[in-house]
DNA sequence: TCCATAAGGTGAGTCCGACTCAGGTTGTGT
DNA sequence: ACACAACCTGAGTCGGACTCACCTTATGGA
């Protein structure tokens, strides 16, 4: 499913194999909410001892910012297609719903994406900057459109559904953040003939 | 300042001095982005060993709530004040940036923000309540006033600011914030005669 | 097929930081 | 001035992330 990027030969087998099952592991463990699941957990339920799981990830946090980066590049595929099915407007609203319902997967994926936030690991900033710019797009789409308003950009509009991911303990967020959502998608619109 | 409201017998004048010590010394490290500060640290710069510290706190986190919590009373008695002295729409805005420039006191705090939004304490549930009433003395004047739409909760527009607390590391975070802001407030006015 | 070899795996041990507690110190009421 | 409870101290415990010296095995060439 993915092609070797870099420069380095490809990973033994037993290595790429193992290097799966860690994230694996991983993800299910933070999708189930075992918010302090802790690095030797991880590697026994993927079958291997920590050292291999430093092998792969310079640190825990490392193994954390992978599970979030395949995340975030599903998420990303998705402003393209939208806008190619719907109008500007309804791609905007969809998207911001979707971001909505991928934060719903688990609680544990919020602790994750909040762990990730609290550092400024170039890893993550590189997700940042993917997300922000599948943003940029839809909302440069919303402009030349005239549904949108001119000067928020995606950073901008990224951020300001960062308070998303400190929604679990709370009994209803679900419903709450589709208020938001909708709150931020009408303030985008304000001003404009829509 | 503050007289003792619970039932047990005033501070010893010394151990009074040392938490009030700790505490500054907790707020100055926070605020001074020394995000890494160690118990050790604090407990040293206010001059005390670290068994003091756990004396008057339960654990680091409780520390640092303590820090928060004040911050949060100081804010929570703007809303009145800012409802005398302007109109509902001025008020809520003037509230909205204000919280912008309380985060704006240092990076650390919100990394201190984050630490707290990460834990389900109940001293943080009973600064989050206090701030979520105090949006929704907000919202109702406006409402009220017809300047704002109805079905926006305080809680729901407490969590909507909270990705502002995710924003240091960044150059231009303030005005970000402040963009974010706007959005928000024109996302609460939309819809009506605004 | 079989070997040489380097990539990969192992897990006991190190390191470090939050937290504890037995014992000394000091403010306070009488 | 005294008794004593409240307070303070800081070396030590504990837990969890991370390391590294040594072992195992996939792989590619003979």
């Amino acid at each position: 499913m993915e092609v070797s990027l870099s420069s380095a030969r490809p990973l033994r087998a037993d290595a790429r194999r193992n290097r799966e099952a860690l994230l694996a592991a991983a993800r299910e463990a933070f999708l189930s909410g075992d918010t302090d699941s802790h690095v030797e957990e991880i590697a026994r339920s993927a079958g291997v001892a920590v050292g291999t799981l430093y092998r792969h990830f310079e640190t825990r946090e490392a193994l954390i910012e992978e599970v979030y980066r395949q995340e975030v590049d599903e998420l990303c595929a998705a402003p393209a297609a939208l806008l190619e099915r719907y109008s500007p407007e309804e791609a905007l609203r969809r998207f911001l719903l979707l971001l909505v319902e991928h934060a719903a997967v688990g609680k544990g994926m919020s602790v994750a994406l909040e762990s990730i936030m609290a550092t400024a690991s170039p890893v993550f900033e590189a997700a940042r900057t993917q997300m922000a710019d599948a943003l940029t797009q839809l909302l440069d789409a919303g402009v030349t459109a005239g549904v949108v308003r001119d000067g928020v950009t995606g950073p901008t509009l990224l951020r300001a559904l960062g308070g998303i991911c400190g929604m679990r303990a709370t009994e209803g967020w679900q419903d709450e953040a589709r208020q938001i959502t909708a709150l931020l998608f009408d303030g985008l619109r304000y001003g404009t003939a829509g």
